[in-house]
DNA sequence: TTGAAAGCGCTAACAC
DNA sequence: GTGTTAGCGCTTTCAA
């Protein structure tokens, strides 16, 4: 009767519905940096899920400012969404506890948090560099170089780790002078490979610590006129579509990036029912190398 | 004297507050793919915009899908956003007359749509494509082909009307055995290089015109074991950080994307702050070619 | 089965 | 200035 009426303009008022209901069936999800695409994969992967689990997912970017992660946590929490997945700023990110005095679920994911119980699902760090640095060795390189994230991120500092293991296990003394800590963009890669390949005795492989950093390092390679692997051999972090368009093709420790985010999504929806077995949990994912030929062994090792 | 008591979880009911208000300052923003660095950039371009106009971005992604579209405009709706942005699916996109009916405002960026007076923000594809294929003209190429996007989407038929329009220009005879139209896709970008390549007489020279397609005609160029550009010329549409890595650099049509979202972040602000002058307006920003080696003349040219 | 009323947490308006 | 109240649009409950 009316319908004829009504369909002429009228929409349900959610925000009403959500007042009453107490409740709202949307997951915040706060990244640090949307134009990077391991965290655009990421997104894919929690989106995928939440449909499934019929949630809807706003996003909002920290832009690595804890500042603004905090404002990105606020608002959510003053909307009321059903729970959030965070990818954080630093290790020590106090910003994390806000949504428990909120008894809002939350789930850390890829980088780790420390001194808060929480849920994380996090890839192997540690494992992935130990890999590719211990990749590098076997081709026969020695003065390997790192160019890593910042000390105050898990994967940076995990990173690291799984490097000086790797060098350790196979009785190469590590050189401080071959460690570069870089802010983890694209200048901070290009600006640590430049300096990396000026000194001497010049290093003969670079294992880079993450995605944008390697565009950096590689345009740095180029500037410089020095062929890969011939000059210096590489292993990156993180694989691209554009990993393999390179000449040669990047050797690189390949993160399970969706799958990164379609867990986190399945654990935030167990707690969002109630469920909160295990809590705290973390969930580590292993992370697979896929060689190509930017560390193949000179025909002369 | 309360506050104490208060700071120990109490959080203000930003629902109920919206409920009161009649407004939010929220707006929404519908992107076709996240995992799509044009789109990511433009994400940026807005979110720079809105935190100086006081508003919060809240992004879905509609997944090239009109009925996911649909479904996103409508969350948006529901909730009250105070405004939305949109990279429409299609040219005849019906979905984009939803928000008109709720008198939310609406900006449409990147993709046209017509039959329906709307605010729009563009950029000059057909300006683009007529520059990038002029430019291969002018290095002496013939038989130049096009990889392009569907029909069905604005700056898919635009960018071929810009191919054709050089073409004619220079006295050229189109051939329609050297135009492909695909998904705007890897994998569509793929098939088309894989097939213009192998057929006789085998084409000098190919304009790609989207991000996606050109990394998977490059593929198809290694695959096949060809040269750039002795054997095949390239022209890319968009210009991404790995263009420059590549070698040849990737000669490429660079769209100004971040001021793409931000100035459709200001006529949205200038729209919700019930400012209608010019409406509906179009705003066409202009691309810019970046010549690098991928289409330099042979020196027998 | 159908209709009326209470109340979610906030703000604006009004009375004191 | 400080305190009280009405009502935003919806859902749920309870009464007719």
């Amino acid at each position: 009767v009316l319908t004829a009426i009504e369909s002429l303009g009228y929409r349900r008022d959610e925000i009403a519905r959500s007042l009453r209901m107490g409740a709202t069936k949307v997951w915040g999800l706060v990244i640090s940096d949307i134009e990077n695409p391991f965290f655009t994969s990421l997104v894919r992967g929690v989106q995928d899920q939440a449909d499934q689990e019929g949630y809807a997912v706003v996003l909002l970017n920290s832009d690595e400012d804890l500042e603004k992660e905090a404002r990105c946590l606020t608002l959510l929490l003053e909307a009321r969404v059903a729970g959030v997945i965070l990818t954080p700023v630093t290790e020590r990110d106090a910003n994390a506890a806000l949504p428990a005095s909120a008894s809002t679920p939350l789930v850390v994911v890829d980088r780790r948090i420390s001194g808060i119980p929480l849920d994380m699902v996090t890839v192997d760090n540690v494992q992935g560099a130990y890999q590719g640095t211990l990749h590098l060795l076997d081709a026969g390189y020695r003065r390997i170089s790192c160019i890593a994230g910042p000390e105050h991120v898990a994967t940076g500092s995990d990173r690291l780790r799984g490097y000086f293991q790797a060098l350790r296990e196979r009785g190469v003394e590590p050189d401080p002078a071959l460690v570069r800590t870089t802010n983890f963009k694209q200048d901070g890669g290009y600006e640590a490979a430049s300096q990396l390949l000026r000194q001497e005795p010049r290093t003969d492989a670079i294992i880079v610590m993450n995605n944008l950093t390697t565009e950096g390092a590689l345009q740095a390679v180029q500037d410089l006129g020095l062929r890969v692997p011939g000059d210096v051999a590489l292993v990156a972090f993180d694989d691209l579509a554009w990993s393999s368009l390179v000449q040669p093709g990047l050797t690189a420790v390949a993160q399970p990036v969706r799958e990164l985010g379609r867990t986190a999504a399945q654990l935030l929806a167990r707690r969002c029912r109630g469920d909160m077995e295990g809590f705290p949990s973390t969930v580590v994912l292993q992370p697979t190398l896929k060689v190509r030929q930017s560390s193949a062994a000179e025909p002369s090792r």
